[in-house]
DNA sequence: CTTGACTCCGTAGTAAGGTACGGCCTGTAG
DNA sequence: CTACAGGCCGTACCTTACTACGGAGTCAAG
């Protein structure tokens, strides 16, 4: 007897119950037989399923993307490549945000650089820059 | 009769009618004067609110923040460096999601590295890292 | 006057990733 | 045997920032 009930697996996993629900709703984890009751019977292998997509997610993937990658384990041919791939692509798209977050930044640097924070609102330059558009 | 529909509000501020709207229903902007027909008179200042809307989302604040940011431009006693703050505070916020992209980043270089790319899924160390936890 | 573009309103839906609720049933320790 | 913890389900709700829809009334050009 190795399997466990949906509250240890979520406690084993450090997510909610609520969660592993919804999981399996979404079809990250497979749906797991019952018992008479219409508990669920996890094998312990659905522990490391759930801290899979937990760190998975860390790392920036979605949940819809995680799917994808696990369907890519199951489906036959798959080459460790095509796996190298999607994690160069993240990197790709984090490197993106990563970009965009720094031009936002570099932006709002300006903006505070040109205000000496002295006066009142109505002369503030951060307010005026954002405004411009037209006037001045 | 400077006052104009909302489709030209929406156009010259170069979002949709419903964004307008939206906006309105917010709060982050006036709720304008009406025509007997029920129509939304705006005076043109209002291209120019929506436009700074706008531009202080492009830098990273929530509509709530810039809802924020325009009570506090209204609000007597306000000093310019009380925005100066607001916009520090704010590239600390990206700071922060900066670095941790980075530190995701540098998570999926590492497990990259590790990876040939060649073989098949069950040997891929992508996956297998991802999945530890405890086996292996 | 007619036509077509514009506007009105309230409600609902979208994406993402859960979280919560309520009422009921089950499992188990003492 | 009795609590009480744990689990079941469906549905609704949360956040953010919109976007869409339907059916109606209105405006302006020709």
């Amino acid at each position: 007897m190795d399997s466990i009930t949906i509250g240890k697996v979520a406690k084993a996993a450090a997510v909610g119950i609520e969660t592993v629900r919804f999981y399996e709703r979404e079809g990250l984890i497979e749906k797991p037989p019952r018992r008479e009751s219409g508990y669920r019977e996890y094998p312990a292998t659905t522990v490391d399923r759930v801290r899979f997509i937990k760190r998975t997610k860390e790392l920036g993937f979605s949940l819809k993307e995680i799917r994808d990658l696990m369907a890519l384990r199951l489906a036959p041919g798959t080459t460790c490549g095509q796996i190298k791939k999607r994690a160069e692509d993240k990197i790709e798209d984090i490197e993106d945000k990563i970009g965009s977050l720094q031009r936002m930044k570099q932006a709002l640097r300006k903006l505070t650089a040109a205000c000496g924070g002295k006066g009142s609102v109505s002369l503030c330059p951060i307010l005026d820059a954002l405004e411009d558009g037209k006037k001045r």
